[in-house]
DNA sequence: TCTGGGGTCCTAGGACCC
DNA sequence: TCTGGGGTCCTAGGACCC
């Protein structure tokens, strides 16, 4: 049995516990660069504004509807998400976090009624952390999110499903009639694991609610799609497919990229840019013990620009696997000025860690030369602990014929202003 | 003028091998 | 008409997730 734990409008409601004036209003959470929105308050989802819409495009809301929008606050949402989780584990004697807002929760071998508990923990969150979460209960991760679904749907459209199925909601204590009816009323494409494509195509063959899914035949299934819709038709059915990962494993693979406030035309600026995405990407891999085989480099304009476009991306190996962000640096430089192409606008660009292998494995089997250095690993350490204990970029690499890798940071970041909408009249919560 | 960032897994097809 | 058969490895791209 499984549980599936989700804080409503996450990033927005996060906002709206240290500024509660702001609850009720339409408010939206900014990507970087306030480019678009990606994350919507209730309010703001009545207005019609869509996950992903440019601020550009809704900006005229401010005016006519009172719209709100605030540029990201990572740190605090990370910060926030921890409290919530740390609650949340209480539910069962496992958990998974599955993203910065949801966790799963394994709940084999929990007596008495679960129901309850759940309820009761979400009071907590609630209480304790101020965000108010949805929880499903389900056979399978599947279910659970489906339960978790209906929570909030019962809670936000009244209607939509029984009112009694709000906030909390276990598929486990349905009948099996109750249980069609919800999946009955459940589109297709607000399953777990159907997307936009898969959606349509099971629509086009008549498979409209998630009732038909689960009533396809696997085997069919898979050869018309794959393995992994066929799992989703299994654990509609209650079969477990996908287990709880509760130990979070190392990343294969570490990006850091950015989209620009500005196109930019010239080699130095990219220089800069990858410069500082390689040493963040560098820092990820280290925290994490490993270190990386390749660097990708990619860079291209922007897609929504009348042509000339351009996109290109290079692989670099690297001499010997290593987490040396100098030796990172170097080869995302390498990379860069290899794609480089003059007379672009260009939009974006980033870095990529890839054929990563644990250190301690892979420094075993190390023979290095007589002389040769140890890729200055204590030097790496010592760097991170600088930032971490004196904020970011305190320390850091530079390149030679690239010296301002933290120059272009700083100006991405003050071109980032904190709020869009003037807020002066909305009192800060004080504890 | 202005359109996010960071991941995972699976599959098909080509290269290569005996 | 029919052109061997089977295996592995790698990569690019698709689809999904939040």
């Amino acid at each position: 049995m499984f549980a599936l734990v989700d804080g409503n409008n996450f990033y927005a409601t996060c906002e709206t516990v240290f500024r509660p004036a702001l609850a009720g209003r339409p408010l939206v959470v900014l990507s970087n660069n306030d480019g678009c929105a990606v994350a919507r308050s209730e309010a703001a989802k009545a207005l019609g504004i869509k996950m992903g819409a440019p601020w550009f495009q809704i900006a005229g809301l401010v005016e006519s509807d009172g719209l709100i929008g605030l540029s990201a606050n990572f740190p605090l949402y990370g910060d926030m998400s921890n409290r919530m989780m740390s609650l949340a584990a209480g539910l069962g004697p496992t958990q998974e976090i599955y993203s910065i807002d949801e966790s799963f929760i394994g709940l084999d071998g929990m007596r008495g009624d679960l129901v309850e508990r759940a309820h009761k923990i979400r009071a907590r969150i609630l209480q304790w952390v101020g965000i108010p979460c949805g929880i499903g209960i389900g056979g399978t991760k599947t279910l659970a999110k489906l339960a978790n679904h209906v929570a909030k749907s019962a809670e936000r459209k009244p209607g939509s499903y029984p009112a009694n199925l709000a906030r909390v909601c276990s598929f486990a204590v349905l009948s099996a009639d109750e249980q069609q009816a919800v999946l009955q009323a459940t589109a297709v494409g607000d399953v777990w694991g159907v997307g936009r494509r898969i959606g349509a195509q099971l629509k086009e063959g008549g498979v409209n609610t998630a009732w038909d899914l689960a009533r396809l035949d696997p085997a069919t299934v898979r050869r018309r799609w794959s393995v992994v819709l066929e799992r989703t038709v299994r654990e509609l059915r209650g079969q477990s497919c996908i287990p709880l990962e509760d130990a979070p494993s190392n990343k294969k693979q570490i990006a850091v990229t950015r989209s620009f406030g500005r196109s930019v035309s010239e080699l130095g600026p990219m220089l800069e840019a990858v410069s500082e995405f390689a040493s963040r990407a560098g820092e990820k891999l280290r925290k994490q013990g490993s270190f990386a085989s390749q660097v990708y480099v990619f860079a291209h304009t922007s897609p929504f620009r009348p042509p000339p476009q351009f996109s290109r991306g290079v692989m670099v190996p690297l001499r010997r696997p290593t987490a040396d962000s100098a030796l990172l640096v170097a080869a995302a430089i390498a990379g860069m000025r290899r794609i480089y192409e003059p007379g672009y606008q260009l939009a974006k660009c980033g870095v990529m860690l890839l054929d990563l292998v644990e250190s301690s494995l892979y420094q075993a089997e190390l023979d290095l030369e007589p002389g040769e250095d140890r890729d200055q690993s204590h030097l790496m350490g010592t760097i991170d602990q600088l930032n971490r204990r004196f904020g970011k970029r305190t320390v850091f690499v530079g390149s030679a014929g690239v010296p301002q890798a933290h120059e272009w940071a700083m100006r991405q970041e003050r071109r980032t202003p904190q709020y869009t909408t003037r807020l002066a009249d909305v009192p800060i919560a004080r504890a």
